[in-house]
DNA sequence: TTGGGTCATGAATCCGGCA
DNA sequence: TTGCCGGATTCATGACCCA
């Protein structure tokens, strides 16, 4: 017997969420930016507009994409501090008719996503836990279950809510690989060995003992010092401080040292690294910081003004330009 | 607009998972052992057979369920070290024609054990992190999803695998309340503060300082001493090691610590404790070691024979005994 | 240069007040 | 009655100052 697929259902669910898809020209094409060198993108615009043009444009291009769309809270988000002062209050608007819309959203980007992927790619989207379960059983449809990798979770710390429950410290992500076929991108890291570990065995290597027979004596360490242990799924991350130099008065800023985690460790130099919701622009900037190039994209002025600042400041100065098919002739003339 | 229902659809669903429910009687009905007071209850035989006898017995009557089902691994799992020596090898048998299958196992059973909660009461469903997604769906629909508590992550540290992925280490746990109207049972915990607040306010409490306008000044720390964060809902606990007292041989065994938290948050002295599949017997004995009456079950042998020696080490020895209701008679004539 | 003390302020949740 | 809004709660943490 064939395993029955279980699927989510809602009424009106669309058959295809990559329907009004790539082929259809939108009235409104977003506006694109560049670095002078290529290797950086910002589109400013509805980001399903700017995926359907890449989709055209280079698909199976992306080594890693990640995504942290809103979480379905039913909340406008607003700028803070300096931002705020400069006039430019909503950040983005959290607010949809039902879960089943925001999820239909959701899909229709995750779609285009795939699309973008190189076979050696993955994604990883950013969820609550709230709404990862949703997303996780959507994209085991979309995706295939075998390219699931993992669900990865990002604790942090923050002053305690009071409520008569364990206090809610936890984000999700989920990757997927494009083709678990082919071998992905993958660089290891490592993280601290337990405090027992390093009480009873220090920080070297440890190796068992085997005997002639194959059995297992006792352990030893060897003079080689241990690099720690390979990197587990639960990652203890500070939040971005309220009084930080990285803070930039976006909401729901994510941290640089978990797009570190992840850029460095699912991506290579030189590979491209996807952001479809920019927000602000943690993702390129960390990209653009470890040698890999970008493509991310957002709606509004907000997270514009933030994201070219941003990047601006780290040597990666957008100028609005071509299209990328108009770009890639110039470069073509350019290099004749 | 009332918000579209998100269901899990596959085919030859039931329409109703309580079918063939408590009024069918079994022509095999479970075996009952109880502790002398009364105040533990151990059945053997399929636990849907159970929980429907519970349901005809005593409805509404459990404050906290705990609920460790098979991961759907499609693996059978053998009991280990002293226990395979005892001639009993297999635990248990985690191996479905399809996850669909499984879930409507799972479903059959969390429909039992909603009509077991009492108004305060509430379940927590231990699953892994390949599968708590669809559960999470499946129990949104059954319980409410505003009823949805806490997703409580546990991570435990274990031997590195050889894997070009980050390595697993945390199982999830799910945490519905029977009805988030009615004061449910909380027993608040604490964990350590982080150690860069120790570093900054030490271990007195924080309060903020306003001015008579309003405005918030700096912060200062109270007389009174800290009790500690508020627990979160990431847990790090150790997994039994293999050579802890603590351990039994049979296989997926929870450590104590692990339901420590759970019992004690989440249940008052003197109620009941419910676990449907008692495996090892660590929901009973934990319970039973803080005060609360348990109410286990389970399917065979390996786990009858090491829930007896468990129990029986610490003080409740349970008896082959009447039914529930027979029981009950005696009791009441034994008082008169 | 380093390290300790001081400062500023976000975030989730509940609760009370008011429409 | 219900629903929205503002106030209170009180850890966490990088930046800054100064010795």
């Amino acid at each position: 017997m064939t395993p029955r697929p279980l699927r989510l259902s809602w009424s009106d669910r669309p058959v295809d969420f990559s329907a009004s898809g790539p082929g259809v020209v939108r009235a409104e094409r977003p506006r694109r930016f560049a670095t002078q060198d290529g290797r950086g993108e910002f589109y400013e615009g509805d980001n399903l507009a700017s995926l359907d043009e890449l989709v055209r444009a280079r698909p199976g291009s992306v080594s890693l994409a990640y995504m942290d769309p809103p979480f379905d809270t039913g909340r406008v988000f607003e700028t803070q501090g300096r931002l705020a002062e400069s006039g430019v209050s909503v950040a983005y608007d959290d607010r949809w008719s039902d879960r089943a819309a925001w999820l239909e959203a959701l899909a229709e980007r995750l779609v285009r996503v795939r699309e973008l992927l190189a076979p050696h790619g993955s994604v990883v989207v950013h969820v609550d836990p709230r709404t990862s379960h949703y997303v996780k059983v959507l994209m085991d449809e979309l995706f295939g279950e075998e390219n699931f990798a993992s669900e990865i979770v990002w604790r942090y710390r923050r002053w305690p809510a009071k409520t008569r429950n364990f206090q809610r410290v936890h984000d999700v992500m989920l990757r997927y690989r494009k083709d678990a076929r082919v071998e992905g991108r993958w660089n290891p890291l490592y993280e601290d060995l337990a405090p027992s570990t390093k009480a009873t065995w220090g920080t070297r290597k440890q190796r068992a003992v085997v005997d002639a027979g194959g059995k297992r004596l006792r352990s030893t360490t060897l003079e080689e010092e241990s690099k720690g242990v390979p990197m587990g799924d639960v990652w203890d991350i500070g939040v971005v401080a309220p009084v930080a130099k990285e803070r930039t008065g976006y909401p729901s800023q994510k941290p640089e040292a978990l797009l570190s985690r992840i850029v460095t460790s699912l991506s290579n130099e030189g590979d491209w690294v996807l952001d479809p919701y920019a927000g602000s622009g943690t993702t390129a900037a960390v990209a653009w910081k470890l040698g890999r190039r970008f493509v991310t994209m957002d709606l509004g002025e907000a997270s514009r003004a933030v994201v070219h600042e941003r990047l601006a400041g780290i040597g990666a100065t957008l100028f609005e330009g071509e299209s990328y098919e108009k770009s890639q002739q110039t470069r073509k003339i350019a290099a004749a």
